[in-house]
DNA sequence: TTTAGCGATGTAATGTTGTAACGTGCATCG
DNA sequence: CGATGCACGTTACAACATTACATCGCTAAA
């Protein structure tokens, strides 16, 4: 899977930054190293749970993330250890929850530590990202202005996507 | 209720606009004149609600509203009744949808159309928003430039406000 | 004046998302 | 062997949100 480059950003406003985008066994692979790597176990359930997870072209909600794993072992999975994996998953960076469509996505370039902004179609569902350091980093400033500490930020946009105009 | 002229200028991070900030009765019938002007109607049950709404420093869930509602009309009123009407001010921007809490504030200046950020205490729960013209347009641009379109940004910041810290 | 329509609200049921409390199995280490 | 710690299971429940349909009151057309 060769990535394009960038394809290159913004007028005026550009992330001089590029990664290395995974999919398929190299993204399950990058992400089992990354958990790894902060000291945390690689499980079958953990790896099962990150796979289903990473087919999703759209924000899965743990509930569908439970179905599916419940399928693919025959056995029921509770939608309770879905959340403790996904909330691992997220803490570890390995995925991102969105918050305005209450579901989460896989991160595409884990072990790359950034604040991503999320464009989600209100049509079809699906969401991409953009990573823009400048503007992410404007965004933190304001709220540090604000007197705010171990900022957060939350950026997403809905909207219509290209293919669905 | 007259608002400054949108003066353009930005200087790096603030907002060359002042509003006209509303409290209490001022707020609630801005909010009433905002609403007719928009073609609904300021019933009694919207009035209640709007101002129940206001009365908090925080984000109300539906529920929390529901329930001092229903204290005040000395009858119940279902969550369903509170969403309809949460759903119309947001449309008509007399509030503001949290996503990152699933909750609901007053818009303390309607009327006035922005894109807003929410900073959101994850101490004390409190939310303040800042107004950044410049920052929430390069969001705009940015899902623009991506192949969207009727772009809605969601940008909120989760951390510690200053007295919490 | 009836009545048809419409907007606002009520009622009930149900669906979805998220957490709490506690139990079990298994590996590691003294 | 027994103690500890971690992952996961199980159950129950809390919190958030929507759907379908009923009722009420107003007003505009017949």
């Amino acid at each position: 899977m060769i990535d394009p480059p960038h394809a290159s950003a913004y007028i005026g406003i550009m992330a001089a930054h590029h990664h290395h985008e995974h999919a398929g066994a190299s993204l399950a692979q990058a992400a089992e190293s990354a958990l790894v790597e902060a000291g945390e176990q690689w499980t079958d359930m953990r790896s099962d749970i990150f796979a289903v997870l990473a087919t999703f072209e759209k924000p899965a909600s743990a509930y569908d993330i439970a179905d599916l794993v419940s399928q693919k072992r025959g056995k029921r999975v509770a939608p309770n250890s879905v959340y403790r994996i996904l909330d691992l998953f997220v803490t570890t960076n390995l995925a991102r929850r969105v918050e305005s469509a209450n579901a989460y996505i896989a991160n595409s370039h884990p072990g790359c530590l950034h604040d991503c902004i999320f464009l989600i179609c209100d049509s079809c569902g699906t969401a991409t990202h953009i990573d823009d350091d400048a503007l992410t980093m404007s965004v933190r400033a304001a709220a540090e202005q604000a007197g705010f500490a171990q900022v957060r930020p939350v950026i997403e946009v809905r909207g219509k996507c290209a293919g669905c105009d």
